[in-house]
DNA sequence: GATGAGCGG
């Protein structure tokens, strides 16, 4: 009763000769043809992840009736070579460790809600982000300790069973790095003034040849003083320069020698033309 | 002649 195969397709569950089947890992290969008009071979890996045979037992029963028909005599059960025994195979698509479900939810909700769709500031409640806050500097320093640099915190040290953990209360735990009087990575991100990387004193660079690297204008104003930040405008897709440049320092009397000595001078057979940057446009 | 990216409850 062999059933002529009609498809490379049939061609399935077949043990790859060599191959050691493992009792939970069945191999199936599968012949199809891609657009090109190319055989390709797939070789599927299929690892039973749930208790073996997890079937009703109704189902389970049928394996033993007789058959009939033209399959008449035939041992019982289903035949391998012309059928597929399904399994319960569960497929969990998702991309970043979510649930297929938390990801539907996701989508439902606007891209930002965190108040009816309106962006609030943690400061003022204004209607900006907080890191926009016009109040930002001197409200700042009161909800994350340590941003002003030396301020006049207290050293108090969190007691010990804070840091262990859920306090009775059952606060949530807090790093390190948080924790009230924390000293540490935001006091050294920060420039002495206390203020962010966008009111360094930046002069704006033009005129450099578009194959011109932040390294390289570093180098050229680091002779000036110490240099906070090189930003090489870019084409976004090519990568290829556009001609300017962002040099920022950390000191303004250095920026403006920089750009006394700098502007007009020559470079990669190019005259460098150096003024202050104007702020950034920020989109209202 | 030329005016930046990114982060986020």
């Amino acid at each position: 009763m062999s059933i002529p195969k009609t498809s490379w397709a049939d061609d399935v569950d077949e043990l790859v000769s060599g191959q050691q089947e493992d009792d939970n890992i069945r191999t199936v290969i599968e012949y199809s043809v891609n657009e090109q008009g190319k055989k390709v071979k797939i070789t599927r890996k299929i690892k039973r992840t749930l208790q073996k045979s997890v079937v009703e037992h109704q189902v389970a029963e049928r394996q033993k009736w007789e058959k009939f028909g033209a399959e008449r005599g035939n041992a019982r059960g289903p035949d391998r070579a012309t059928t597929t025994v399904g399994e319960n195979v569960y497929l969990t698509l998702s991309a970043g460790n979510k649930s297929a479900e938390s990801e539907q939810q996701e989508e439902k909700k606007p891209v930002k809600s965190t108040t009816g769709g309106k962006v609030v500031c943690r400061l003022c409640k204004g209607d900006h982000f907080t890191a926009k806050c016009p109040y930002r500097d001197t409200l700042g320093g009161l909800e994350n300790a340590g941003d002003t640099g030396a301020g006049p915190d207290d050293d108090t040290v969190p007691p010990p069973d804070a840091a262990s953990g859920a306090g009775p209360t059952g606060s949530k735990y807090i790093p390190p790095s948080l924790r009230a009087g924390a000293r540490g990575t935001g006091e050294t991100m920060r420039g002495p003034g206390g203020g962010n990387r966008d009111d360094l004193p930046t002069l704006r660079v033009t005129n450099i040849s578009e194959d011109t690297q932040e390294n390289d204008l570093r180098d050229l104003f680091g002779h000036f003083g110490r240099v906070a930040r090189v930003y090489v405008g870019r084409d976004r897709d090519t990568g290829a320069g556009k001609g300017f440049a962002f040099v920022s320092f950390e000191d303004r009397a250095v920026a403006q020698k920089a750009m006394e000595k700098v502007n007009g001078k020559g470079y990669d057979n190019l005259i460098l033309s150096v003024q202050w940057s104007q702020p950034r446009a920020d989109p209202k």
